[in-house]
RNA sequence: GGCGACGUGGCCAAGUGGUAAGGCAGAGGCCUGCAAAGCCUUUAUCUCCGGUUCGAAUCCGGACGUCGCCUCCA
């Protein structure tokens, strides 16, 4: 399989340090505030990547930090006048809540980097004791770039090119601007800790490398995170890997395109700042994650709310599929077992959408290609239910089912919810219209529908809609099928 | 100023050399007592110009336009 390799611009075969294994990383929040629906979209691309090559049957261990002591964080403590500890454990526990909400698979590993400090110092005075590092009278240490010819490769950016139109920021300690910081002299109230150079805290870059390296080994098959950590966030980490072991930090580098919202791209002054947690209160998940993904991972995305209205239908269109496809297999009437050109075709396109679903996603996780697929499947599915009628073949029906739902599954889509039950308002109401006597609301529904059959057959249209009518009212939808009614949830 | 991405039907979006996937929305029709679900039909030569080629949305050059990064932003 083909994947694109953003340190040289080309998509390779992805051949894994490890026969059969994957190890990857994706660099987390840093746990100041909710995330919003861009982080969310650079996750949900490394959740599916990940489920993706799990599928093709490797063995991934996936890796995401938390950035649980920060500037930003320090601010926002400082602002609500509580500790940077309240405000980091308050968003860290938001973040994973709102993952699971998202469909999100947690990562195998989950640092914390201020668990991590001794793994960072240990880096941070190894490339100090070679010479890519040095700490100022402040008790700052800072990386210097200048020691490390390599700096620039990941972004494709060079240091005097740099400087042509960077302002340059004031730091007489620092030998050159874009030096950056290991780790900072910690200022009265903030958290800090002991070390060599004094009481402090580790720089952002210094994080990820050193947790990395402790985890996962250098270097790791795929490093991941949004377009706008190439520069400086990742460009640093390598360095700093390369400078302090001698190896690359990872083979291959994937990073996301950016979210932009009706066009503009998303920020708070415009007012178009959406956290993840108010779209899924107001979507479901899988609407968002369908619309996410019928956009290739490297692309920006425009996130457009009415394209989510649509997301909707289109979700409920793929679980009606399954629905029907089941419900057929089902009330399937009894054949001689012999198939019909119309089953073949069904089984043939069943097949095609797998092989195709797999061509798509080999091609550096074509997800809308492969969504593709998966629609080409339902559109033939529902063709056939249209054509056989109450004729369908058993066997060949639920293996459309089947393939539906695993291949929206590698995608982080479920088409079948667990089996909900019918509400006891229908003892009730089959009590009121049918004459119905138990307390299951089982029997209760067939009772209904076989009452409403009745005055069907009477032609008495009154007592059919109003009995359908009640059902609506209660959430539930009724379709008359070739093989009879049915009831489902709205 | 430097680095990079992109410009495909009303909207979104796949597609990197052989005459344009898919989704949403719209229109017409079919099925239905009416619905619901679904089916059928219907809308593009790919920003523009030039070049390479038997042949380009796809390669090269140019123009116009949009966007991202270069500020510890996914």
């Amino acid at each position: 399989m083909l994947v694109y390799n953003s340190q040289n611009h080309r998509k390779q075969e992805l051949e894994t340090i490890e026969p059969d294994k994957v190890r990857m990383y994706v660099c987390g929040p840093t746990v100041y505030d909710q995330i919003h629906i861009g982080n969310a979209r650079t996750f949900l691309s490394f959740d599916v990547i990940r489920r993706y090559l799990m599928y093709k049957g490797y063995e991934v261990t996936f890796a995401q930090n938390l950035t649980d002591v920060d500037d930003k964080i320090i601010n926002r403590a400082n602002e609500e006048g509580r500790s940077a500890a309240e405000v980091a454990e308050e968003y860290s526990a938001a973040f994973i809540e709102q993952m699971h909400r998202f469909g999100i698979l947690d990562p195998d590993i989950r640092p914390r980097a201020t668990r991590e400090i001794e793994a960072m110092q240990e880096m941070i005075a190894l490339l100090v004791e070679r010479g890519h590092a040095y700490a100022t009278d402040s008790g700052d240490v800072y990386f210097s770039v200048r020691s490390d010819h390599n700096y620039g490769v990941l972004s494709g950016r060079e240091l005097d090119q740099l400087r042509a139109g960077e302002r340059v920021e004031v730091n007489e300690e620092k030998r050159d601007p874009f030096d950056f910081a290991l780790w900072k002299a910690a200022k009265p109230g903030e958290p800090s800790w002991p070390s060599a150079w004094g009481e402090g805290r580790p720089g952002w870059h210094t994080e990820c490398c050193a947790m990395i390296h402790r985890y996962l080994g250098t270097p790791i098959d795929i490093h991941g995170g949004g377009q706008d950590l190439v520069f400086p966030h990742h460009e640093n980490e390598t360095a700093q890997a390369m400078c302090a072991w001698g190896t690359a930090l990872a083979n291959t580098w994937m990073h996301t395109g950016m979210l932009r919202v009706n066009g503009d791209k998303m920020s708070k002054s415009l007012g178009n700042f959406f956290t993840l947690q108010e779209i899924l209160d107001r979507y479901p998940a899988d609407a968002v994650r369908l619309l996410m993904l019928q956009t290739h991972y490297r692309s920006s995305l425009d996130f457009q709310t009415d394209q989510l209205d649509g997301a909707v239908g289109t979700l409920e269109r793929l679980r009606t599929c399954v629905k029907n496809l089941r419900w057929a297999a089902e009330h399937a009437a009894a054949g001689d077992g012999a198939l019909s050109e119309a089953d073949r075709a069904l089984s043939a396109a069943a097949s095609d959408a797998q092989a195709s679903f797999v061509r798509q996603m080999d091609d550096d996780f074509n997800t809308a290609g492969g969504l593709a697929a998966i629609f080409e499947l339902v559109t033939v599915a529902n063709r056939y239910l249209d054509e056989v009628g109450g004729r369908t073949a058993t066997a060949v029906t639920l293996r459309a089912a089947d393939t539906l739902v695993e291949l929206a599954e590698v995608l982080g889509l479920t088409l079948e919810a667990s089996a909900s039950e019918l509400p006891d308002e229908l003892v009730e109401l089959a009590h009121e219209h049918a004459g119905y006597e138990g307390t299951s609301p089982d029997a209760a529904a067939e009772a209904l529908l076989a009452a409403r059959q009745q005055a069907r057959a009477n032609k008495d249209w009154g007592t059919a809609d109003a009995i359908r009518d009640a059902l609506t009212a209660l959430g539930l939808v009724l379709e008359d099928t070739a093989a009879g009614a049915r009831l489902r949830r709205a």
